[in-house]
DNA sequence: CAATGATAAGTTTTT
DNA sequence: CTTATCATTG
């Protein structure tokens, strides 16, 4: 037997000795579940199934990446690298660039990103001439992809008077019309979105049977990883390859379900046994990851959801600290609690930055979190947030590469065609943006031969339309004979994209300087990565790389242990021995987006025990009483996750319950002075009944606002008087009961000199210090 | 057409 | 509080 299956236990061996056949692997959180799929791969290699055979779709390229690496190790690498793995999204973009051309599709398309997405929708309901407040580019982007992912068409949309009903009452009458445009211009600038990559696809494998048959054929094993969060379109293109040799292995846990806001269908892992006949089912349900106590704390609080398969996660680890939570009273502090925690931790336990992980709901959250690492030294690194690639100096240096590749590329053209300021206005873009819809041509296409169309632009103008596109050509000729780095270095130079930069001298101009730098410098090891490889390593496929890549697949070569900072969603498939878990508010964490449905409300769950069961050694769950949102103080009450927790497998670091806030929540009346029988307690937070979950297919949610929540200001006024006097017995959060042996000062400087059990004497000011009175 | 300042709008989560 | 878009001026 190979030495691989001793590392498994009997129902991981399972999993990756059957053979053929439809199978579902149902893993727990810490299941091992990606040492089976490694495996399993490896075993039908060893089988003698040829790897060019074998499809492995996975979540992020990252997971791709790395699964490759432990299957070279198992069969070698030169075996590893024939098999087809990745993606949906990259996968699929691949075979769109040999087979797109039945679709009418050039082999070099531009994948669009949601940016680029949103501005050719501005751009649309601009000419159409709709009211942008109705027609919300975002919201419209979202809808349209809605669309997509459910495999309705244009023409779809418009036979279907459900639909168009719904967009009525949303008051969106044109939004069919607008999807309309919106397909067709893509389609004239020979770009498809990240939805098109899937819908495309489908519609490549449903008219064209041969193509079908042909990649039916190639991939007579199937994996699928993460299969709770795939779409409807990502499942029916799995449907459709796999149902030849009917050989799919699904792996993935509903538990951890998080993606619906993109069209994720977790009824595709709970309809799989239906879906196929004969269907062996494998349960992965003991964890090697966390201590019991991490673990029984995540199973009381999924317990707690409707909709999910039946399983029992387990563990034989030992119980461990219990999870620990904290109270603060600003995001400040909890940022400070988080830093001087991970400090406290690296010093008495020998930790290693890279022991640590936060996380978060919101990327906006990460601010005061910084704030605190900075302060105490710690490295630290965000993932995700404004990502390397989506910076505007690095847009703006891809969109030239973009337009050399696909001069059709709208977006890319409109981007650059007067950055560096070179004395192309709007109102020339809007005059050529008309006419390439009247002609039915692309805008590059008219600027080769202006003269040949009758558009309304001005001699010198015109001259400076001719000066771009003799550049932009002579850099498609320069690319026949030049590698993408010199390509890119001509480009930046020659387009003096690089000198506006430099010229610009703030701080700012420096870093984008550096990024456009380190852009070049990544191409540069692209290219030898992938000679290395022996794979492809022209421009076009770096331009294909970046758009479908994740701030995980340009992770900088760094020695310095770093601690992680991102999103949950982001953590979905990591671990950490220390995970913080911040912001645990009400509207907060779960959203308050996320609240008016039982499944949203579902799905936040889900995304909360992803959060905890991302720790293996012990986990910190915080949460703020006041925070700021929009520069303004609200306050906050704790997550309704915390009560979901069985108390036994928890441990508050502050009282459970909180107290009223001294000198906090004070009402001011218009004169200033503070009547002491006015000091407001803080009301709870009336939460949003729970609807019916909406049985809709693809609707637009009723505009949800954010609930006023009552708002108290603190000022620097006469507020702090008259509360703590001489004599009064004060507990503060850290340093115990204390009395009050002085004060001095008036209004925000006011101070007291407190003399505390614990510590001894000390002076603090009034305005920071966490006091109550107790008597 | 470009640069500057004013005002509005926005924070879920991402391939 | 930050970013994007708009309006005004040179």
């Amino acid at each position: 037997m190979s030495t691989y299956l001793k590392n498994l236990n009997e129902s991981q061996k399972a999993a990756v000795l059957h053979k053929n056949g439809p199978m579902i692997i149902i893993a727990g959180a810490g299941s091992g579940k990606t040492r089976v799929l490694t495996y399993r791969i490896a075993h039908l290699m060893n089988q003698k199934i040829d790897p060019f055979n074998i499809l492995a779709l996975t979540f992020t390229n990252k997971a791709a990446r790395e699964m490759k690496n432990r299957i070279a190790e198992v069969v070698g690498s030169s075996e590893a690298k024939n098999l087809w793995m990745g993606t949906f999204h990259s996968v699929f973009a691949r075979i769109l660039r040999s087979e797109g051309h039945h679709l009418g599709y050039p082999s070099n398309f531009t994948i669009y990103d949601t940016q680029d997405a949103v501005r050719l929708l501005s751009s649309i309901i601009k000419e159409m001439q709709l009211d942008k407040d109705k027609y919300k580019p975002k919201q419209v982007l979202s809808r349209i992809s809605s669309f997509k992912n459910s495999l309705i068409t244009v023409k779809a949309y418009f036979n279907d008077p459900e639909l168009i009903e719904a967009d009525k009452m949303a008051h969106r009458p044109k939004m069919g019309e607008i999807y309309h445009q919106y397909v067709e211009r893509c389609f004239k600038a020979g770009a498809m979105d990240f939805d098109d990559l899937l819908l495309r696809t489908n519609e490549l494998l449903t008219r064209f049977p041969a193509v079908l048959a042909k990649y039916q054929d190639r991939f007579k094993y199937i994996l699928v990883d993460e299969y709770q969060d795939t779409n409807h379109s990502q499942y029916l293109i799995v449907r459709a390859l796999a149902d030849r040799f009917q050989n799919i292995c699904v792996v993935g846990d509903d538990s951890q379900s998080i993606y619906a806001f993109r069209g994720a269908n977790i009824q595709n892992i709970l309809n799989f046994q239906r879906d196929y006949e004969n269907v062996d089912i494998f349960k992965l349900e003991q964890n090697y990851r966390s201590t019991n106590n991490i673990v029984q704390a995540a199973n009381s609080v999924i317990e707690k959801n409707k909709t999910k398969l039946d399983k029992e996660v387990w563990t034989e680890n030992s119980a461990g600290p219990k999870v620990k939570v904290m109270r603060t009273y600003t995001e400040a502090e909890e940022g400070r609690f988080v830093a001087s925690s991970i400090f406290e931790n690296k010093m008495n336990l020998q930790l290693k930055n890279s022991d640590f992980a936060i996380l978060y709901r919101t990327n906006a959250q990460s601010r005061a979190i910084e704030d605190a690492l900075r302060k105490k030294d710690i490295k630290y690194k965000i993932y995700g947030g404004l990502s390397f690639y989506q910076r505007k100096e690095i847009k703006d240096t891809l969109a030239y590469l973009r337009l050399l590749i696909n001069p059709k590329d709208e977006e890319a053209l409109k981007r650059v065609i007067n950055y560096p300021a070179r004395g192309i206005g709007t109102t020339t873009i809007d005059k050529l943006s008309v006419a390439a819809n009247h002609y039915k041509k692309s805008i590059f296409e008219l600027l080769t031969n202006l003269n040949n169309y009758d558009i309304n632009i001005n001699g010198g103008t015109k001259t400076k339309l001719n000066n771009f596109v003799t550049m932009i050509q002579h850099f498609q000729i320069e690319a026949q004979s030049k590698n993408a780095f010199e390509v890119a270095d001509l480009v930046v130079k020659q387009t003096r994209l690089i000198r506006d930069l430099e010229s610009d001298g703030t701080p700012e101009g420096v870093s984008k300087v550096e990024n456009v730098q380190e852009l070049l410098n990544g191409i540069k090891d692209f290219i030898e990565e992938q000679k290395q490889k022996e794979e492809d390593d022209s421009l076009a496929f770096f331009l294909e790389d970046v758009a479908l890549a994740t701030d995980f697949d340009s992770e900088k070569k760094d020695d310095t242990p770093r601690i992680s900072l991102m999103t949950i969603h982001l953590a979905k498939g990591l671990e950490f021995p220390y995970v913080y878990i911040v912001g645990l508010e009400e509207n907060l964490f779960p959203s308050a987006m996320s609240m008016n449905t039982r499944s949203e409300l579902e799905e936040e769950r889900r995304l909360f025990y992803v959060a905890l069961t991302r720790a293996e050694q012990q986990a910190y769950l915080s949460y703020a009483q006041t925070r700021y949102r929009w520069g303004k103080l609200v306050d906050c009450e704790p997550s309704r996750f915390l009560e979901e927790i069985d108390d036994k497998y928890l441990e508050y670091l502050t009282e459970k319950r909180q107290e009223p806030v001294q000198n906090k929540y004070i009402n001011e009346d218009i004169f200033g002075s503070v009547p002491q029988n006015k000091i407001r307690f803080k009301k709870p937070i009336q939460r949003t009944p729970i609807k019916k979950a909406a049985t809709a297919k693809v609707e637009f949610r009723p505009p949800k606002k954010l609930k006023k929540i009552t708002k108290t200001k603190v000022s620097n006024s006469n507020l702090f008087d008259n509360n703590i006097t001489v004599g009064n017995i004060v507990e503060h959060t850290k340093f115990g009961k204390g009395e009050v042996l002085s004060i001095e000062g008036t209004g925000a400087n006011q101070k007291a000199e407190i003399r505390f059990a614990s510590v001894g004497v000390k002076k603090l000011l009034l305005q920071f210090a966490k006091l109550t009175i107790i008597s």
